[in-house]
DNA sequence: CGCAGGTCGGTGACATGTCAACCACGGCGC
DNA sequence: GCGCCGTGGTTGACATGTCACCGACCTGCG
């Protein structure tokens, strides 16, 4: 708590977190327009489809990828792994993926050795759905976020991420 | 639209474009919940308030500043003006400062001028929480981002938010 | 004047998230 | 075997936003 005078921001700091504050609320909603449009999936959607098939393919972090499924593939996680790598509540991905079983993208199967527990299995339908998706994403995302910037510009993004949510990553998500 | 092979993002892309999602969710998770348990308002809530604020001070385009008040302020604001400015919906707006009404922060006034329109202004009690909020506001943004970034960092943060948002600002919120 | 079309806002239905229980099961100590 | 607690997941009530549409009111023009 700021028990003196609070040391307000100056320019350049206030246009950085303007900055960040714009684009969380434009751009966003500029690259879910997208998604909507061409795909006919919310971020959210894309998001647990492409972390179901990421769990097939070598170790994707994001959302961004969707290659062909190598041969064998399991296209399942377990609820609570799933919201912990997306850093997700449990409760909002429980009703996230009701949601998206209704439409048929998602199914939730039994787990054998423990009879609390269930996985999220991707569909035909959903595979189907996130492979045709997938270079409309990246392409929205190039158009209006990756393309505009410069190599320096790019890395230091990263850096920000890193020295930013570091120290955040620990305490997750306020957790049910 | 690909009509070719996506080209799907690099390694540094990734990063980048990864560090941007998290911060979406993470970052604005923390800063949000010191701004309820300090001050029990949500962002925007906080941004609602320091915009009308900001109208009777000098030009201050965000949300991160609440000095004293000059004498004479006005205080008010046309919602279609506050919506504009802030690139929200009118029926975001209207919806949200109904609640904020209900809750004593601000309240609607009409137009002498015109019959259709309406002024949100500012209550007392709504100037005595924005001003209360603030400084822990402040020092909540610093203690999560901006302290944690190099000058460079924060140069750079800024010029991606002018490289990105340039194009967007003219197309608005799909605007009702 | 009189009205066509845009502007200002408000509303209701619906989608998404959060929070706080709650339930059923698994594991462990005794 | 039993009692307890932690885990995995669900649920319902509620907050916030979006979308589509309404309605009142201005304004320019014939």
């Amino acid at each position: 708590m700021p028990t003196t005078k609070p040391r307000w921001l100056d320019d350049d700091e206030m246009r950085a977190w303007l900055a960040y504050r714009r684009m969380r609320l434009l751009l966003s909603a500029e690259i879910n327009r997208d998604l909507a449009r061409d795909s006919g999936l919310s971020e959210a959607d894309y998001d647990v489809l492409s972390n179901l098939t990421a769990a097939t393919t070598t170790t994707r972090t994001t959302a961004t990828t969707a290659g062909t499924t190598p041969t064998g593939a399991a296209d399942r996680r377990r609820l609570s792994e799933l919201a912990a790598h997306m850093q997700w509540s449990k409760s909002r991905l429980s009703h996230h993926i009701t949601r998206m079983e209704q439409r048929g993208l998602v199914r939730r199967e039994e787990v054998d050795g423990d009879a609390r527990g269930s996985f999220v299995v991707l569909t035909p339908q959903g595979r189907e759905t996130i492979e045709r998706a997938a270079p409309h994403h990246v392409h929205s995302v190039r158009r209006h976020l990756i393309d505009r910037l410069s190599p320096e510009q790019i890395r230091v993004l990263g850096e920000i991420g890193d020295v930013v949510l570091g120290p955040l990553e620990g305490e997750g998500i306020p957790e049910d």
